[in-house]
RNA sequence: GGGUCCAUAGCUCAGUCGGUAGAGCAGCAGAUUCUUAAUCUGCGGGUCGUAGGUUCAAGUCCUACUGGACCCA
């Protein structure tokens, strides 16, 4: 008997489709649709509104579920995640943003027509506010007793699996939404973003610092060693580029006399697509007039520590493998973290001692007498060698945080040498888990100077090194009018989320990752 | 650029030696007034990523392509 009655229905659909060519692949999912689609129909038979507009709320689910027992005249809203129909009375669970509650129904505790429309109409996904008095089960579940509700809005989808979730990486990031409604742990970890971002911000603000945003749009690729995207600008008709850093029009701003600047600044690098780069990517930018990199480093310890402090209530943070097994700690809570130079830590870790090689091709000897090769190593000058160099031996190994200091100064263009030993500069990385997490030096203010090190970046460029610096003659111009002594700073929020999430690739920190079309 | 792996129902996954497709959840019908991944009975749902090839026979083997994951340089 059921099984005829039930044939009945989705009979004509297909018997159209067979008829009727034109009718596209019955895919199987347009029978789900189709029949929450009827639902919507039948509610809007009934009188129901089906998109309403409002429902006035007395509180969120969060706060609901902070209620009292017996609190009367409750009004919340939320998507319905989960339904126990036990024939006269039903569970459901909602959950809105922040929280969940469950909430029960009657038979004989609402109007007959709204206890049937519920059981009837309303399916997992579907949006409703209910009114009604806080209670506690028998089991003990903190429940809202519904004595009225209002349909709130249709799902014409089936939600993924409600106990295995969305697994799929590819559909978890084409499809965000999905991820953020079932994984309770996505939505934890771009809400600590989140908080992240506030966190810096206002420790940034409480610290004197002034928030401004600069030209993402510009004519010329500057501030960092990367190759960018480029547009072509109709009205000027002149090729333009996004930004790859933002960090040269921050400091024009200093020359204007603000002293103490930040960005957050969405930056765009055309490279290549790996867990740990992203093409579009977020960095907080600052800049101090009157402290060194000294002043600076002590300042990033300070704001780092508060800043994972706030986001995760300690200094510790866990990475997992992909059982879940913990594999490191990593350790933000030490008094004063470690500073090491470039030159000590290479020559620790494979003996050659950077500063015995003056040039690229003695340099690139000493690597192959140890038998340490890089990419590009016959094109590479001195110091992108030592930068290969010290990514192959050295990064790897540094974990809990540690300043890495005094980089060589053909690596650093933008930078101020030092005052002992002018082939390094006085620049500091903050590198935790094998990652550069903050790059930050005493900026270079002498607009001679900054002159010969471009000039010397172009030559680079010349003999192979695409990611060698463009001379940027409107910045140097800017430089000419005087600078106070600065010490600037530079952090992916992108990586230090992923880092602070556990996360190893970039992406799984950004809402909507660029993907290739479908 | 070179290599490895993955793609089966809306979701999560099985699918043996090549013999024409399975489960759980979700859905539909029914039962059920305290459930918590509710339970119980019954039912529907598939161009096995796409296109070729081998074969009597392909989800399974081969090739190419598409999309994805990872490793190396």
């Amino acid at each position: 008997m059921a099984q005829q009655e039930q044939s009945q229905k989705p009979q004509p659909q297909k018997q159209q489709g067979d008829k009727q060519k034109p009718q596209k692949q019955q895919q199987p999912i347009a029978e789900l649709r189709r029949v929450r689609i009827e639902k919507m129909e039948r509610l809007r038979d009934e009188g129901v509104p089906v998109w309403p507009e409002r429902f006035e709320r007395t509180h969120t689910l969060e706060k609901a579920a902070d209620l009292a027992e017996g609190t009367e005249g409750v009004r919340i809203g939320g998507r319905v995640i989960a339904k126990r129909d036990m024939g006269k009375l039903i569970f459901a669970k909602l959950r809105d943003f922040k929280g969940g509650l469950q909430i029960s129904l009657r038979k004989d505790g609402l109007d007959p027509e709204l206890f049937k429309r519920f059981k009837k109409r309303i399916d997992i996904g579907d949006h409703v506010g209910c009114a009604g008095r806080i209670y506690r089960t028998e089991k003990g579940e903190l429940t809202l007793e519904v004595e009225s509700f209002e349909f709130m809005g249709k799902a014409l989808r089936p939600l993924p699996e409600k106990w295995a979730g969305v697994k799929d990486v590819e559909t978890r990031l084409r499809q965000r939404y999905l991820d953020l409604i079932v994984n309770e742990e996505a939505r934890d970890r771009f809400r600590l973003r989140t908080s992240v971002v506030r966190t810096m911000r206002r420790y940034l603000d409480d610290h004197d610092f002034e928030e401004v945003e600069t030209p993402i749009l510009a004519t010329k690729a500057s501030g960092a060693m990367a190759r960018p995207f480029t547009s072509h600008h109709n009205a000027l008709d002149i090729e333009v580029t996004l930004r790859i850093a933002p960090e040269t029009y921050l400091k024009r701003l200093v020359v204007g006399g603000y002293d103490k600047v930040y960005e957050f600044a969405r930056c765009f690098r055309n490279e290549g697509m790996d867990p740990s780069h992203l093409q579009d990517f977020t960095m907080l930018e600052y800049y101090c007039a009157w402290w060194n990199y000294e002043d600076n480093m002590r300042f990033t310890e300070e704001l780092v520590k508060h800043t994972i402090k706030e986001a995760t209530g300690g200094f510790t943070v866990e990475r997992k493998d992909e059982d879940g097994n913990v594999t490191r700690t990593l350790d933000f809570g030490g008094e004063s973290w470690p500073r090491v130079t470039m030159r000590e830590l290479i020559q620790r870790d494979c003996g050659i001692d950077i500063t015995a090689q003056e040039d690229a091709a003695s340099l690139r000897a000493a690597m192959i007498e140890q038998d340490i090769r890089v990419d590009k190593m016959d094109v590479l000058g001195r110091g992108a060698l030592v930068d290969q160099l010290y990514k192959k031996v050295s990064r790897p190994k540094l974990i809990d945080p540690v300043f890495l200091i005094q980089h060589p100064t053909d690596l650093s263009p933008l930078a101020r040498r030092n005052d002992d030993d002018p082939s390094v500069v006085d620049r500091f990385q903050l590198v935790v888990n094998g990652w550069e997490v903050v790059n930050a030096y005493s900026e270079l203010v002498d607009p001679l100077d900054q002159r010969a090190r471009l000039e010397e970046q172009a030559g680079l460029r010349a003999a192979g090194d695409d990611e060698a610096m463009d001379l940027d003659e409107d910045y140097l111009l800017a430089m000419e009018h005087g600078m106070p002594p600065i010490s600037g700073w530079g952090m992916g929020i992108d990586r230090f989320v992923a880092l602070i999430t556990g996360q190893d690739s970039l992406r799984e920190t950004v809402l909507f990752p660029l993907m290739r079309p479908e």
